[in-house]
DNA sequence: CTTCCTTTGCAAAACGTTTTGGTTCGGTGT
DNA sequence: ACACCGAACCAAAACGTTTTGCAAAGGAAG
C-alpha cells in the first residue's frame, strides 16, 4: 500500500507551500490565492486522490463534523432505519457523518455510550427514542447541542420533533367520514402514553368537526397488539347497530381487526372500512385489501432533527422550538364507502 | 461552559508531567510509572471528568477507533435494525463505535460516502447487504479492511458472513416432518438469489433424508409477496389430494398462505400447517395462530461482521473465511400434527 | 567512595491539518 | 528614482495525544 497522500504532498507536486494548498482547498479565506493558482492546485489533489483527514482537521478547528445518534431500541420495527435514514442523508447533505449508539433500555451503558460520544468530539447529538414519548435528557448531554427526536421533555430550552398525534388522529377518521362513515369505531391503546390520548383527542375532534354524533359503545380499548385489535374488533362488529367503519390505534391492531372481520364473515371494506396508524409497510401492503393508514414520518423526522442540530452548531443562539410533524394518509384499499 | 479537562490539566492536579499520566491511564507500557502513582493519577483523573480526546489519539496513532458501516437500503424490513445493533454491540464491546452510511442503490453515493468515511479515517469497514446476495466489492475499499455482511462476492480474500441458505430451509421441512407431514408443499421464489437456490435444495435434501417422495405438483413458485404466496397457496390447497404442510419462502408469503387458507376454510394448524423463514415477528407474531419459522440471524452475523474486521485489524494476516451461519427455529403455533 | 544498575519521571517530537503574522515582489503615484 | 501598497505566498505555531530518548535519584556491589 502506497504511503497516505497528504497535503504537503500534494503542495510539493503543485510546488507551492502548504498553507497555499489548504487556502485553495477551503475557499473561505477568500482572494489569498490566485484563482489560476487555485484551481492547479485542486486539480493536482484530484490526481494524486488526497483525502483530506478529519482527524487532523478536526483537532485543529474543535470540529469533528460527527453527530452523535442515540437511541433507545432499533430493533423491532423498521421505524429506527427509517429514523436514522432521515438522519444520515440531512447529515450527509451538510458534510457531517453519524455515529449510532443504542442502549436498549440500560441506562448506565447509555452513560458509557455517550461518553464515547464525546470523546470522539461530536459536534451534537439527536436523542432519539422509538415511540413518542417524555424523557429525562441524560446529564452527560449538557454541554453539547442535542435535539430530541420522537420524544420530549419537560425542559423548554431544548428542541424536538414528533408526529403530530392528534393531526394524524383527525386525517385517519377524516378519511372514513369522507367516505361517508357516520358510525365509526375506534379501538385505542390503554397505555398512558402521548399516542393514546392525541389519538383519542383526534378521533373527537374530526367527529365534532362534522356534526357527528359519537357513540361510546364504538370505542373500545384493549392492547395494542394484534390479539387485542382482534378481540376488540369481535366485539365492536357484534353489535346490533355495529359501526361501519373502524379507526384502529395502530395497524396491528387494524390487523386484528381484518382478522376479525374475516372470521365473521365481513367483507372490507364493503362491510367494513378500516383505517389504521402507522404505515408499516410490513403490513400494510401485506393485508388484503391493502390497509389504508396514517403513516408516521420518521424519515422527515430524522432529517429535521439533524437539520436542527446542525443549525444549533453552525449559528448557536437560535431560540428552540418543540415542533409536531404531520402525518400523511396513504391509501390502500380499506377504505370504501359504507353499503347502505 | 468550563474549559475541557485535558491530559494537561490532570496532570497539573495530580502534580506530575502529561507523560506520566499518559503512562498510568494506557497502563500498555507496564511499570514506567508506580503503581501507586499510576492509581493517584487515575484518581484525579476520574474527580476531573477526563476523558480523553480520541481525535488527538487516533491522529497521533493512526487508529481512529472507528468502523464503519455502509449498507444498501435501511428502511423496508426490521433487518437492518438488527444487523446495526449487533454491529453496535460487538464494537462497543471492543471500544470502537460504528459510522452508520447507506447508499440506497445509487453507488454514486456510496463512493463519495466511502470516501467520507475514509477522510474520517475508519480503522475498517463492513460492506452489509439488507439481502443475501453476491456483490463486487467497490474499489474505494480496497486497502481498508474489510467484511461482507449479508453478502458473498468472488474474491476469497475477502472474508464475509451468510445466513446458511439450505441448513435454514432443512431446519424448517424438518420440523414439518417431525410432526409427522410427508405431503409437504413448498411455495419459493422466482428470482435468481441465493435464497431461492438455497432453500429448494434444502427442502429437497430434508424429505430425501427422510425418504419422502416428494410429489412436483407440490413445489411452486411465484413472486415473494403476500400476493403470490395466496395465489399460490390457493393453487396448492386446492388439489385433490393436497399437502398438508406449506413451506414458504418466507413470513411475506406464509402469511399469503394464511390467506388462502382461510379463505378456503381451512384451520391452521388442524387442516394444514405452515412454516416460514425471516422471523418478521411484526407478522409472526402478529398472524393467527402464531407462524412458526426460521430465523434469519442479523443480530449475530452484524456481531460477527464487525468482531472479525477487528481480529483482522489488531491482527492482520489471518485467512479470510467465508462462514454460513445457522438459522434457528422460532416455534409459535402454525405447526401441528397432520389430521388423519 | 566509586561504579553501575534500576527505577521513575521529564522534555520534546510527531501525527496532518488550519491560520496568524510576516516577507517578498511587482507595480503605482509622485 | 523613491516611497509605498497590495497581492501572493510562506514559515511556524497550535490542536491533544503518545512515545522515544534521556536524566535524575537511589541502591547495590565492588
Amino acid at each position: 500500500m502506497t504511503t497516505r497522500v497528504g497535503i504537503r504532498e500534494v503542495a510539493k507536486a503543485a510546488g507551492v507551500s502548504v498553507t497555499t494548498v489548504s487556502h485553495a482547498l477551503n475557499d473561505a479565506t477568500s482572494s489569498r490565492v490566485k484563482a489560476e493558482t487555485q484551481q492547479h492546485v485542486r486539480d493536482v489533489a484530484r490526481n494524486l486522490g488526497y483525502a483530506p483527514n478529519r482527524l487532523a482537521s478536526g483537532l485543529r478547528n474543535q470540529r469533528s463534523q460527527i453527530l452523535g445518534l442515540v437511541s433507545d431500541e432499533i430493533t423491532t420495527t423498521p421505524f429506527a432505519g427509517a429514523m436514522i435514514r432521515g438522519a444520515q442523508d440531512a447529515a450527509y447533505e451538510r458534510g457531517y457523518v453519524v455515529m449510532v449508539v443504542n442502549s436498549g433500555l440500560d441506562s448506565e451503558l447509555e452513560h458509557r455510550e455517550i461518553t464515547m460520544l464525546q470523546q470522539h468530539q461530536v459536534d451534537g447529538v439527536v436523542y432519539a427514542r422509538l415511540y413518542h414519548q417524555g424523557v429525562e435528557l441524560p446529564p452527560a448531554l449538557s454541554g453539547i447541542p442535542t435535539v430530541l427526536l420522537d420524544a420530549v421533555t419537560g425542559d423548554p430550552s431544548v428542541s424536538s420533533i414528533v408526529p403530530d398525534e392528534v393531526e394524524a388522529a383527525e386525517t385517519a377518521v377524516e378519511a372514513l367520514i369522507r367516505a361517508g362513515h357516520t358510525r365509526i369505531g375506534m379501538i385505542n391503546n390503554v397505555d398512558d402514553i402521548p399516542a393514546t390520548h392525541g389519538r383519542l383527542e383526534g378521533f373527537h375532534n374530526a367527529l365534532r368537526r362534522h356534526g357527528i354524533q359519537h357513540d361510546p359503545r364504538h370505542l373500545v380499548i384493549g392492547v395494542p397488539e394484534t390479539t387485542g385489535g382482534r378481540e376488540a374488533a369481535l366485539g365492536l362488529l357484534s353489535q346490533p347497530d355495529r359501526p361501519t367503519a373502524l379507526f384502529c390505534f395502530s395497524d396491528r391492531v387494524a390487523m386484528g381487526a381484518y382478522q376479525a372481520a374475516t372470521a365473521l364473515g365481513l367483507n372490507i371494506p364493503d362491510d367494513v372500512s378500516i383505517v389504521g396508524i402507522d404505515n408499516l409497510e410490513l403490513i400494510a401492503d401485506s393485508l388484503w385489501p391493502g390497509l389504508t393508514t396514517v403513516a408516521l414520518p420518521h424519515y422527515g423526522m430524522g432529517r429535521w432533527a439533524v437539520n436542527r442540530v446542525l443549525d444549533d452548531i453552525e449559528n448557536p443562539g437560535a431560540p428552540p422550538e418543540q415542533v409536531r410533524l404531520a402525518c400523511p394518509l396513504i391509501e390502500r384499499g380499506s377504505v370504501g364507502p359504507p353499503r347502505t
